[in-house]
Order: structure tokens, then C-alpha cells, then sequence
RNA sequence: GAUCCCGUAGCUCAGUUGGAUAGAGUAUCGGUUUCCGAAGCCGAGGGUCAAGAGUUCGAUUCUCUUCGGGAUCACCA
């Protein structure tokens, strides 16, 4: 409908003979958004406004000669000036009735495949090896999962990629210390606590002459493709990435192993790549490194950045990684578009390693390269997060808290469920809870850590979203007749009709913006509006005639639809009782 | 020193190519269950959009300055 109203102004402008041309590019922004009051109406515009100044007219005037100019539409059945010059568009019932009739009868819900396809590489979790996953893994793992979600739903080719942080100096240290565990322990190894495992290690380094001299042998080795190392080191991300995997299991993101493209997956292509910058001209040899010094950043003296690719000592830094990670994407996965879901922190790094990778000729301009930047899990005093003993919190203990909240919430309010179907539903609503506490936020901002506000199951929550489907299944489950056509006939039908017809905008923004907080308050305004349809309209008790009843409950079987596509979308499950 | 991000109700947050009276949740107070699930719904109070200036028909949004918080800037990632 947007773009037909849009349509028809251009049209309508055609038709007028303005008496000086309209500048293409504003022609380009015109915009036809929806009315946030219904009393202005459906859909409105201020191509009139935008217009007034260039063309010297007086703005309502203008919107006058647009509106008396603009084709018939049998869709539309009013239109208005109001305010400064906005037009106000009234769309026919039937027509959204219609929309809403032809969305049940599809399985995407109106959601149309993108007719240019994109290969996507989204890179996002990252967790590093003989590390356990801590809180604010969450955010990179959950949101960077909806974007692939959506993207894939919208006909986008995505390949996951999980940079672990498999590889570095420090691995000679862990390599030394798995071994010396291996040798203490007859009875096989527990390693259910990497945290521990990574401290003490660090602490034989610091302490222990011989050991610390052991694991500096062992990352050179490593490094030379020594089979015994390699092996540890092997041994070592398995273990990692096989109890990461639970969490993901739990959280119900789509990663698995074939996903993984560690560090070290792009180790063998780094002596070429710094070869081919130097060859390249963008890299020379400064102070016994290779270096990239780029005009476009500037360094703490006010000079080009430079940018080490390779240490005095031959070693590569996390910037070569990097630009190795564009060419393989770009070149080998033949992507169009890269999705970096990385801390806001890293932003200027790499910015520094795709201009290195641009100007090599590795990324062309048009395979788009975006950092999707999220921000810092603060503490409640504003400084980042930390556990009063100043460590982290690890992901497992958050969701085993929201977990046992949940199944302490069912106690009080005397749950029937049972067995499997009740350890189901905590599940469902725990992780969901966790899940959209951190989903439903803007990315780009800081925000505070809370474990109440985390596991809260009221308001703007997952929970509020999965009450408001079960509420609807629980009425199919009651009701004798089946939906049958819509026809709206109050404000709450129409509001709710209105909200279900915008759902393919909803998850177009998150595509587009790699922002699912938007899809987020999209459902939860859905929620809201459904609330006061359940309230205002009673559905199996409608009137004497089946007809209402009907209408209704498509009403409500699209609205649950939606609401279950768009929690999926969100990786967030729903259940027919709670 | 330079660059980037942020500052919206007591608290936690939406508000993104500038748009109509700045919105939610939470907390507080009040109302609402013989009627499809009260994890709900309705209402009240709560704001100098950090401050100031500029751009314009119109600024929370764009520009500049100041204040405050955070991040980054050569051999860690």
C-alpha cells in the first residue's frame, strides 16, 4: 500500500504543470509513512512540505493541487490536509481485510523474497578457547542469530562464521598446563570449569620458571606445525567449542560446528597476504616491522596510523587476521555482504583493516562491509560489568538462574504442567526471557546489567509476547467454529489489522539494519493491540450469527502466526499453554 | 593531544534518510475477574530530550561550542 500511495503521487505530480522542475533527489525521498495517530489516518506523507520551499508555493496549497491531481484509487477512501501541508490517506476496510486474507493464506506472512538475492558471511559469538562463555557473550550470539534469521527468511544466502579465538601466544601457556593436568590425573579430565582452568595456568606461568620456559617452547612449536602441540591445541578447542555448543544448544541459536572459522583458520594465508601488500606498495618495513601507515587515520602524534601487519619477530596480529578474513569471504565465499557483530570497541581496527583490504583490491566497492557494533555491559555504577570479586558471569549460571525463577514463578501461580511438557515451557520462557532482555535493545548503546531486569517476565518481555500466543491458542482449543473471512468493525479490530499488516516492514528494517530491536517493539506493539481487541472483542461469544466469530478468529489465528514467526525470527520459541 | 560513541521520566529503555501533542516498561497510587488465561486491561502523577547557539515552515534527530560518561590511537585480541 506504501508504495502504491507512493505511486500515485508521483502521478499526481506528473499531472500538474508546476511551473519550475522538482529536483530529482527530492523526488527520490519522498515518503509515505504510517500515521502513528489514527486520527491521521493510515498512511500519510509530507511530500508536500518537502516541495513548498523549491517550488515557492505555500505548502497546504501545494498538498491541494496533489491531492486534486492524484489518480483514482479505489483503495483509498479519503484523503486530508492536515497540520503545515502532511496528507493524511484513509484506506478502505476492505482493502485491509484483504491484505490481511491474502497474508493467512501465505506462508511467509506477506513477507516477500528479496528479488536480489546477497551471499551474506555474518560473523558473530566469537568465543575464545579454554574460555568459558561469559554474560556478555550474549549479545554478539543472540542478535547477530536474529539477523541470520531474517536475512534467510528474506531468500538471503548466509554463511555463519564463528571467528573463535582460537590462536596466540597464549596457547603455548594452556598447551603446557593440559599436559601437566593430563599427567596428574589418571581418572580422566574435568574441565566443566575453563575460567579456573585458564587462571591457574596463567598462575604456573607467573610463578614456575620451567613451565612458563615450557610454554614459550610450545607456542613455537605450535606455531611450526608440531604434531604433539598441534594435538593439544586441537584438543583443547575441541573441548571448548563441545561445551559452548551445549550453550548454544540451550539458547537456540543456529551455530554448529561446521560454522567455526577460528583465528587460525586464516594463519596459512597470512605470509601471503603481507607479501602482496609490501608488493602492493601499502606495506613497508618500519622499525624491523611491516607496516601499513594509512592518511585516513591518524596516529597519537598526529600522523598517518600505522598499522603493524607483521611483529619485529615475524608473528602476525589480529589486523593481518583480519584483512586475510575479507579476502576469503570476498574471494573464495564470493559474499556480497559482510556482517561484523563485534563490540563497538574494535570499530576503528577495523575500519583500519578493510581500507588495507580495499586497497588491496580484496573487497570491490560493491560488496558492502558493515561493522554491526553493539555496546559495553555495564555494571549498575555505570562502569563495565563485573562480578563483585571482579570477574565475570558466566552465561551458563545466567541461564540456570532464569530457569529456576521461571519454575518458581509456575509454583506460585499452581501449575498443572507436568514432566517433559512443564521443563519445556521453563525452558521456553527463561531463555526467552534472557534472550529478548537483550535483543529488545538498541545495539548500539551501552546498557546496564541487571539480573531482575534480565529475568523480568512482565512488560516489554519475551513472556508478555508468549502469554499473549497462548492466550490465543487457548481460545482455538475452546472454539467449535473455524475462521472464516475478516471483516473489521471497531477501532480494535481495525488497530489490530492494521498492526498485523506491517509486519513485512518490521522484518525488512532488520535486514536492512541488523537491528532486531526494531522487530522487537514491533511484536510488542502487536501484543499491546491484540490485548485490547481480547479485552474489547469477545471472539467465541461475538454475536448471533457465526460471521463475527469468524472474522475474528482469522484475526487471531494471523496474530499468533505473526507472533510466532517473529519470536522465531528472534530465536525465541512459544508454547500453546504456559 | 587526536578520533569515535553516548547523555531522553526516580530506575531500565524506545524514539534512525528532520514532521503533527516526545512514548513504553518498571516503581508509586487508584480502578478492573459470576463473561474466550489478571504473566492481562483501564486510569493518575512523573520531562528544561545534559546546557547553549545555529540551520528551517518545523530539531530529541543535522551543525558548532561547552559540560559529563565511555572507548580507541605501533608490535595483545
Amino acid at each position: 500500500m506504501k508504495e502504491q500511495i507512493s505511486s500515485l503521487i508521483k502521478e499526481s505530480l506528473k499531472a500538474l504543470s508546476l511551473k519550475s522542475e522538482i529536483p530529482p533527489a527530492l523526488l527520490q525521498n519522498l515518503r509515505v509513512d504510517r500515521s502513528k495517530d489514527k486520527e491521521h489516518g493510515d498512511f500519510a506523507s509530507n511530500i508536500a512540505l518537502v516541495l513548498a520551499k523549491p517550488l515557492h508555493q505555500n505548502p497546504r496549497a501545494l498538498a491541494e493541487q496533489i491531492i486534486s491531481h492524484l489518480p483514482p484509487c479505489a483503495d483509498i477512501v479519503k484523503t486530508e490536509i492536515a497540520g503545515p501541508g502532511f496528507i493524511n490517506f484513509f484506506i478502505r476496510r476492505e482493502n485491509l481485510a484483504a491484505t490481511l486474507m491474502a497474508m493467512l493464506a501465505d506462508d511467509q506472512l506477506g513477507v516477500r523474497q528479496t528479488a536480489q538475492p546477497e551471499t551474506v558471511v555474518a560473523d558473530y559469538s566469537a568465543p575464545n578457547v579454554a574460555k568459558e562463555m561469559a554474560v556478555h557473550h550474549i549479545r554478539s550470539t543472540v542478535i547477530g542469530d536474529a539477523v541470520v534469521r531474517a536475512l534467510e527468511f528474506c531468500g538471503h544466502k548466509v554463511i555463519r562464521a564463528n571467528h573463535i579465538g582460537d590462536w596466540g601466544t597464549q596457547f603455548g601457556m594452556l598447551i603446557a598446563y593440559l599436559e601437566r593436568r593430563e599427567n596428574e590425573s589418571s581418572a580422566g579430565l574435568d574441565l566443566s570449569d575453563f575460567e579456573a582452568f585458564y587462571r591457574e595456568a596463567k598462575a604456573c606461568y607467573d610463578s614456575d620458571l620451567d613451565f612458563a620456559q615450557k610454554a614459550r617452547r610450545y607456542v613455537v612449536l605450535l606455531q611450526s606445525g608440531d604434531e604433539y602441540c598441534h594435538n593439544m591445541w586441537q584438543k583443547l578447542v575441541r573441548m571448548t567449542m563441545d561445551q559452548n555448543q551445549r550453550i548454544y544448544e540451550r539458547l537456540n541459536v543456529t551455530l554448529s560446528n561446521k560454522d567455526i572459522y577460528g583465528e587460525s583458520f586464516y594463519n596459512e594465508m597470512l605470509p601471503q597476504i603481507v607479501q602482496d601488500l609490501e608488493q602492493k606498495g601499502l606495506a613497508v618495513r618500519d622499525e624491523g616491522a611491516m607496516v601499513v601507515f594509512l592518511d585516513e587515520f591518524k596516529g597519537k602524534d598526529g600522523k598517518a596510523l600505522p598499522v603493524i601487519v607483521q611483529k619485529q619477530d615475524g608473528g602476525y596480529l589480529y589486523t593481518t587476521t583480519d584483512i586475510a578474513c575479507v579476502k576469503y569471504r570476498v574471494g573464495t565465499l564470493h559474499a556480497n555482504r559482510l556482517m561484523y557483530f563485534v563490540d563497538s570497541r574494535q570499530h576503528q581496527h577495523l575500519e583500519a583493516a578493510w581500507l588495507i583490504a580495499r586497497k588491496a583490491g580484496y573487497a570491490p566497492d560493491s560488496v558492502k562491509i558493515e561493522h554491526e557494533a553493539f555496546g559495553m555491559m555495564l555494571g549498575k555504577d555505570g562502569k563495565p560489568f563485573k562480578t563483585r570479586s571482579g570477574g565475570t558471569v558466566k552465561l551458563k549460571d545466567l541461564l540456570d538462574e532464569a530457569e529456576s525463577r521461571v519454575e518458581q514463578l509456575l509454583q506460585q501461580r499452581g501449575s498443572t504442567l507436568e514432566g517433559e511438557e512443564r521443563a519445556q515451557v521453563v525452558r521456553n520462557i527463561a531463555i526467552g526471557a534472557v534472550k529478548y532482555a537483550d535483543l529488545s535493545k538498541n545495539r548500539l548503546t551501552d546498557y546496564v546489567f541487571d539480573w531482575d531486569l534480565m529475568l523480568s517476565f512482565e512488560g516489554n518481555t519475551a513472556p508478555y509476547l508468549q502469554y499473549a500466543y497462548s492466550r490465543i491458542r487457548s481460545i482455538f482449543r475452546k472454539a467449535t467454529l473455524s475462521a472464516g473471512p475478516i471483516v473489521l468493525s471497531s477501532d480494535a479490530e481495525n488497530e489490530l489489522a492494521s498492526k498485523l499488516s506491517a509486519f513485512p516492514e518490521a522484518v525488512a528494517q532488520v535486514v536492512d539494519k541488523a537491528m532486531p530491536h526494531l522487530l522487537c517493539t514491533y511484536l510488542y506493539e502487536l501484543s499491546g493491540t491484540f490485548m485490547r481487541f481480547y479485552e474489547a472483542c469477545p471472539v467465541l461469544k461475538a454475536g448471533v450469527g457465526p460471521e463475527l466469530a469468524q472474522s475474528r478468529l482469522s484475526l487471531c489465528e494471523l496474530t499468533a502466526r505473526v507472533l510466532r514467526q517473529g519470536l522465531s525470527l528472534l530465536g525465541i520459541n512459544v508454547m500453546e499453554q504456559m
